[in-house]
DNA sequence: CATGGTTCCTGCAGGC
DNA sequence: TGCCTGCAGGAACCAT
């Protein structure tokens, strides 16, 4: 599932690859990741378009044109882009490809189609589709102490808090998971009864997890195969938690226990990890 | 308005 | 062998 450091590999693999190049022609194969106004106003929007040095908040990734205008796209749950020959066989699950003046072709793969493209008119510096979403932490504008108070003014608990994208953009269940363990803080832990403290170590632990698995992501890349599940690094990043349901933690030893929250999975060490003393009498 | 539950999608693993 | 169910989850959407 990529979350900001996988969408941050890929934006740098695009940047290389589709920079400064003009889009010739585009082919929908599939219409349901196009989600503008129909196949044909998408392609009437890209091509005769030059593609910038694309950009990123959180997951939403966006290709500002020379003129203003911008292409986004968003990964969902499998998405990626590839750079390929255009007469090389497509990938399972190939979207949408783009004929690029360079002679090779950009294509939006996409298994589950969460992800998808669409035009953003005006929005090269950023998207209106994009407004609500908060920055993410790798900004340069990134602002930990409002990001504490808004979690901490929040009625809910932790790992809603930090999934939530309005509040702090980029984490999604895996470095949530893999945050709060770091972090040693219960993904149920109420967010009124968060010291700024604890809201501070959690989201240093994001920024921390996050940059170390974009090291390994950057090292392997292809700069000619832009792919989030393939030599991105993505599988070879190691988790401490996420997907370790009884192995022991390693700083600990207790086995990691997996739970169900919000109808996804959660993992955590029950013992590192524990919920704040319920307050007598409240409810 | 804030919060939390539902839904969209497909492929794969596991059970019978 | 083959069918069925459950599971993976980002974020828009909807009900409360």
């Amino acid at each position: 599932m990529p979350e900001l450091p996988e969408v941050e590999v890929v934006r740098r693999g695009l940047e290389k690859n589709v920079t400064g190049r003009m889009v010739c022609d585009v082919t929908v194969l599939r219409e349901r990741p196009v989600r503008w106004d129909g196949p044909d106003a998408f392609k009437a929007g890209v091509v005769g378009r030059t593609f910038a040095a694309p950009r990123r908040r959180g997951k939403y990734l966006w290709f500002p044109f020379s003129d203003g205008d911008a292409m986004l796209a968003h990964l969902g749950m499998s998405g990626q882009f590839r750079i390929d020959a255009p007469g090389a066989d497509l990938a399972p699950n190939t979207r949408v490809l783009f004929d690029l003046d360079d002679g090779r072709q950009l294509r939006f793969v996409d298994q589950r189609m969460f992800g998808g493209l669409q035009l953003a008119p005006q929005g090269a510096q950023l998207p209106a589709q994009v407004s609500h979403i908060a920055l993410d932490p790798f900004d340069e504008y990134f602002n930990i102490e409002q990001a504490i108070e808004r979690i901490r003014a929040k009625r809910s608990t932790i790992k809603r808090a930090i999934l939530d994208q309005s509040v702090i953009s980029g984490i999604g269940n895996i470095y949530a998971d893999e945050c709060l363990w770091r972090a040693k803080t219960h993904y149920d832990h109420p967010t009124q009864r968060l010291t700024a403290a604890r809201a501070r170590r959690v989201l240093v632990a994001a920024k921390e997890v996050m940059t170390e698995s974009l090291a390994q992501g950057g090292t392997s890349f292809d700069e000619l195969y832009v792919d989030v599940n393939g030599s991105s690094g993505y599988f070879s990043r190691s988790l401490n938690v996420y997907g370790q349901e009884g192995k022991p933690c390693a700083r600990c030893g207790t086995q990691i226990r997996r739970d169900s929250f919000m109808n996804r999975s959660s993992y955590l060490c029950p013992k590192c990890q524990r919920l704040p003393r319920p307050i007598h009498g409240d409810k």
